[in-house]
This record gives C-alpha cells, structure tokens and sequence, in this order.
DNA sequence: CGGTGCTTTGAGCATACTCAACATCAGTGG
DNA sequence: CCACTGATGTTGAGTATGCTCAAAGCACCG
C-alpha cells in the first residue's frame, strides 16, 4: 500500500463515478452538460424542499444528507463520499438537505437531461440502479443500527464503517480522521453528542481506539473494534 | 367513498404495478416471463444471504422485510403492501429476509431478463428507478423515526401511515386492521413489544384511538395523532 | 491574550427495557 | 359446545441505558 496520506483532503476520485459507466460518446454529451461546483465547508448544497434540479455526485470532500423536525431535532441518513450520488428524488422535491461538511468539490447533472440520457443508454440506467440500489441496502444497515444497536455497538459499527471505506480507496485502515463534529456523529447514530463523547473515550480506556487528535482516531485492535460492533457483515455497505 | 371492506384480505391490485409501466407488446413478454406465487402466512420468501434470483412485487397481502443480528436482535426494515416491488439487491444476494405476515400473492420476475427489458425500454427502468428512489426516501423517513422519534411519537407516526395508505387505497382510513403482532411492529419501530402495547393502550386511554379488536383500531382523532406523531410530512410515504 | 466553538466529564433523571405474572384469543379435539 | 393448549397481548415492578443540564477543559483565531 502506498499510504499517501492526504493533507487537508478528504479523499477523491479522480473521475466521475458516473462518467465511467459511459462509453466515450455519451460521457462527452453528459460531461458537457455537467457543471463543476465548490462549497466551503458548513454550507449548505440544498435544502429539504427545495425543487430539485440536479444529481449531484461527490468529487472530493464529505457530504452530510439529514432531515429536521419541527422542534429542530435532526437525523443525517447519511455522509456521502467522493464516488456517491445523492439528490435522486424524483417527487420534484428534495427529500433531505445536503451540507458539505468540509470543503468540497461536486458534479451536478441536471436531471431532466439525465433522463434522456437514461432513455439512450440502457447501461447507464443499470448502472444508476445499482448504485441507488446500494444505497437502499445501505440504509436497511442503517435502520438495523438505529434500532436494536447500543451505544457502544453504534460507535463501533461506524468506525469500522469509516475503516472500512478507507481500506477500499487505499489508505490506511486503522487511521480514522474524523471530518465531521460529535453533534454530527450523534445525529447520523442517534445518540446526543455527550453519549458520542462518552463513548469513544470508553473505547480508548479500552485499548481498542486511540487518539491522535480529538478528530483523529487509530484502531489499536480492530478485531476488539468488530466484536463490539456486534458486526454480522459491513453493516455500512456504501 | 365506496368503502368496501375486505374480509380477511389485505388489500389487492388487480394488475400488477410494474406491467402498468409498460406498452402492450412489453407487457406480455414481461408477463410471460413472471411467475405468480403463493404463500401461506408466516412462510419465508427469502433469507438475507440467498443468491438473489427474482425480483418480487406483492400483488395481495403484506410481507415483512428484515435483517437479524447473530444474538437474535431483528430490525424490519420495510412492510411490503400490493404495488410494492422488494429483492432488488444487486450483490448477488439478498440484503435481508422477506417473511409472509399473512398470505401472500405474490409476482416474481427474473433479474436477469429484467436486464434485457430495462435495456430494450427505457421508461422501463425510468418507472423501476423511480420506485427504488422512493423506497429509499421512505427509509430516511424511517431513519428519521428510528433515531430521534419518542415512543409515542413511533407509535402514532406508525398508525398514520397505515391510515394514509388506507386513504390512498381508497379504504375507510379511520379503521386500521393490523396484520402484524406487537413484536413485529416492535421490530419495526425500534422498541420492545411490551411498550408498543404500553404506548397503544395509552393512546386509546388519551381517546385518539379505539380498539375493535386488539388487532383491529380506529382513529378516533386524527388531528390529535398528527400532532403526537410530530408529522411534518408523510413520514412514512410509500 | 480573550474570545468562540467544540469536546469532555459529572450528576441526576427519564424513558424505555427486562423479567414476570396474568389475561385473552385462536385453534384443536373431545 | 366446551375445555384444553399454545400463542399473543396486557400490565406491573424494578432497573439500566442514554439523555439533560451544567461546568470545566481545549483548541483555534483574531
């Protein structure tokens, strides 16, 4: 492994997941139609509501997708990663809001246009299947997590998740920097953030996680890490 | 409204939601490779981890969807009515079991060959990706339950979404038959089955239900359960 | 330095769980 | 038709897990 460990970067791809699903002629048409887009961090891409417009893919950064009550209660469903779509609704309206949690750089494709394209290539409808699919199966993970796991059980599903996604783009799986806040961690794992707190430093006294960083972890014992997540496969399956 | 109620069914299509999706010529081919199937209730369709081979539609009667941990622990994911489509997964193998909760009449469609219809009509897979989508926006929602909704809150959040389905079928929405016990809508929920008979009973002592049977309610004050359910949409929209 | 925002830690409490007993229902066979 | 039986549902008592409120510790940044 070369472990080229990234310096302020959160990871990229260094092309479109959904470009590479096209042969060159249609990556050209839908590539024209595509625009580049940054955010800073903390900034919002859309809100819950908000007409949609585009499918937006993830080039480089972390994107946190939740919703709100009307008492200000919050759930993220999810942190998107460079390589992952979101913004796929279909009701005309987006069903969540999407906020870079740290810098990021994104690929939208508007979606009327993404229809025809879909209607012209049938592996490219594939190929959005699939991954909308995944993301189904990933939250049927998620919902497991949210209902029948423990505090601990949670804190260890999601670093190994994290782990676990390091580990597929190549670097080094027991390294866990953190770009999110606990208030977030608390959210997506519905925990408040004081639990968060509580329970990572449980793990530390534990030898199973150390820290670098307050937002920067490495698994001391990761088969330690598996059992306490209770772990019956990936659970976090992106 | 016709009010028509059903006895000992719940709740059909006359034709299948899928096939509504395609022309004539289609359709028959497509019907021609679906076989239809029944199953008695309490019977497996699937278990998480089989190679998956169809793709299913309920055509009469619910079935539950869910994953199980190693000690037991089970989270059901989804109930399943007519029109509903479940056992996309994409991997090979399903991501959860599908269990019959009363009889079941189901269609199955070979994955492969749906391949070849969805490369052949494109409205095809625009009409199948559209049902996923929504299946996955019906999972934030669930998240959204799962992690930051209090008993009461599932429970009356839970019923609505019964009635609004009801509503939608063009049934009498103020009577709810459930076909699941309380363990299973525990499982649902993310509680124990004793606090979702707590939490029910509770709500028929405030009056906002009533019980006919123990597996047959009625909303006795919408409104009220709207509130409690903290509904700031569907929640729950299939 | 003195903010401001985030994290950690503590103390007390509330919600929902576990364990257990009892009630009710559906199905079966006498 | 009724009594029996196993499964399901209700209710109660005590407890545990995680939450709330509060204070103090850190880090980053002007």
């Amino acid at each position: 492994m070369s472990m080229v460990e990234e310096a302020g970067s959160w990871g990229a791809t260094s092309a479109s997941a959904l470009l590479q699903r096209l042969d060159q002629q249609h990556r050209e048409r839908l590539f024209c139609m595509s625009t580049m887009r940054d955010y800073r961090a903390k900034t919002a891409i859309f809100h819950e509501g908000d007409p949609s417009k585009d499918l937006l893919e993830v080039i480089e950064g972390v994107v946190k997708l939740y919703r709100l009550m009307p008492d200000g209660r919050r759930q993220i469903t999810a942190f998107a990663y460079p390589g992952q779509i979101f913004g796929l609704d279909r009701n005309g309206v987006y069903s969540a809001t999407a906020e870079a949690v740290v810098d990021v750089k994104l690929c939208g494709y508007p979606l009327a246009k993404l229809d025809r394209i879909v209607g012209e290539l049938p592996e490219f409808a594939l190929g959005l299947l699939a991954m909308v699919t995944s993301e189904l199966v990933a939250a049927q993970g998620h919902m497991m997590l949210l209902g029948r796991k423990s505090a601990v059980e949670k804190i260890a599903s999601f670093l190994l998740g994290l782990s676990d996604r390091r580990r597929g783009q190549g670097l080094d799986p027991t390294r866990l920097p953190l770009p999110m806040k606990r208030a977030d961690i608390g959210d997506y794992l519905g925990l408040s953030l004081e639990t968060v707190s509580r329970t990572v430093t449980q793990l530390r006294q534990m030898g199973v996680i150390a820290f670098d960083q307050h937002n920067d972890l490495r698994i001391r014992d990761s088969g330690r890490l598996r059992t306490l997540a209770e772990d019956d496969e990936g659970c976090l399956a992106a």
